[in-house]
DNA sequence: GTCTATAAACTGATAGAC
DNA sequence: GTCTATCAGTTTATAGAC
């Protein structure tokens, strides 16, 4: 477990937000601390290095995620579990340009310091198999229906939610993404 | 029109997948001279700011998608074109990683130079209207079916169709595009 | 924990010889 | 067109005072 302090918290919130708006080869420690109020230097005290800040960026992501699916996990019904999954990406984007974490990481793969990378598919892979098991749920109970493998399902609807905030993005038109996913689920709807 | 000339074109080549690689702000003038054997001073001379370097790069790219567009106009079949388009999308996805330009690009979005984001934009809505047209025509002919509006239907298989190459990425199996690519055509057989 | 000061490396870019 | 030489700015990172 690492430590938590005010300071590294707000670090890491700054640092996701240039993130998702830049990349993470895009912004320095500079541009933190400016936002910050504080020299460069003191946020080495709290990430050594950048590789280890980007590390604590995307575990901290797949926890916020890991954290918004179990409370999704006490909705009784599948398909409200559905409904309210893609409202938290809905949150996500914002009209300012940002977008999902993971998904501008993936775009910066071979940029990205060691470590990271491994998180990354792990935070997708925690999307897919929650996403999978809401389906299973969904089509015992009737109220979502499925052409073709589960698993194939979940998988194309993640990628349709990360490309439908692409699209968003280079339009300059948070909505769109909203237009997408609604369309998206409402696929899923027996 | 820009000038040609071998050099150049390399230089495009090689800076196209550095960018597909890494993104737009994770290679030099230096990356790229090196792996041409030549100095980083003599980019200058073909692209004197890195800025017009990606405009170029961008504008080529857009280029290369309207001449394949074009192409596929001779196929007589929509179905057919539709089926050419993804497979165009499949040979950009290679198993070393690389993934669409404009894909990549639009993770960076706020860190890219002025003139880019435009060019990208455009690249997505020429997907786009020739996807719409494609599905018009497929209605028309009975070989595609449609469940909503043409156009948001069209964007979705091109969000679907980005997502899925950063699904492939982060999961280090190209094969998983071609799957994701698949699934969704289907979705649209008559 | 934050500061000043500084190092070492890299980056985009220019001047001018060949 | 490519080269050498060079610059100014930035970036990651460290040492040590407070």
């Amino acid at each position: 477990m690492s430590r938590s302090s005010p300071t590294r918290d707000r670090i890491l919130d700054v640092a996701q937000r240039l993130t998702q708006e830049r990349g993470f080869n895009a912004f320095s420690y500079l541009d933190i601390g400016t936002q910050l109020g504080i020299r460069n230097a003191s946020i080495h005290y709290h990430f050594p290095s950048k590789a280890e800040l980007g590390l604590a960026l995307v575990r901290r992501y797949r926890e916020w995620l890991q954290d918004i699916l179990t409370g999704l996990d006490a909705e009784p019904s599948p398909r409200r579990r559905l409904d309210r999954y893609v409202d938290s990406y809905r949150e996500v984007v914002h009209d300012d340009g940002r977008i999902c974490l993971c998904t501008v990481l993936t775009a910066e793969d071979a940029a990205l310091p060691a470590g990271m990378r491994e998180e990354i598919q792990a935070f997708f892979d925690l999307n897919e198999r929650w996403l999978g098991g809401v389906l299973q749920a969904g089509i015992a109970a009737g109220e979502l229906r499925v052409t073709g493998a589960r698993e194939l399902a979940a998988a194309s609807l993640l990628a349709t939610l990360e490309g439908a905030m692409l699209l968003a993005r280079a339009a300059r038109d948070a909505s769109r993404f909203t237009q997408l996913a609604r369309a998206a689920v409402a696929d899923l709807y027996a």
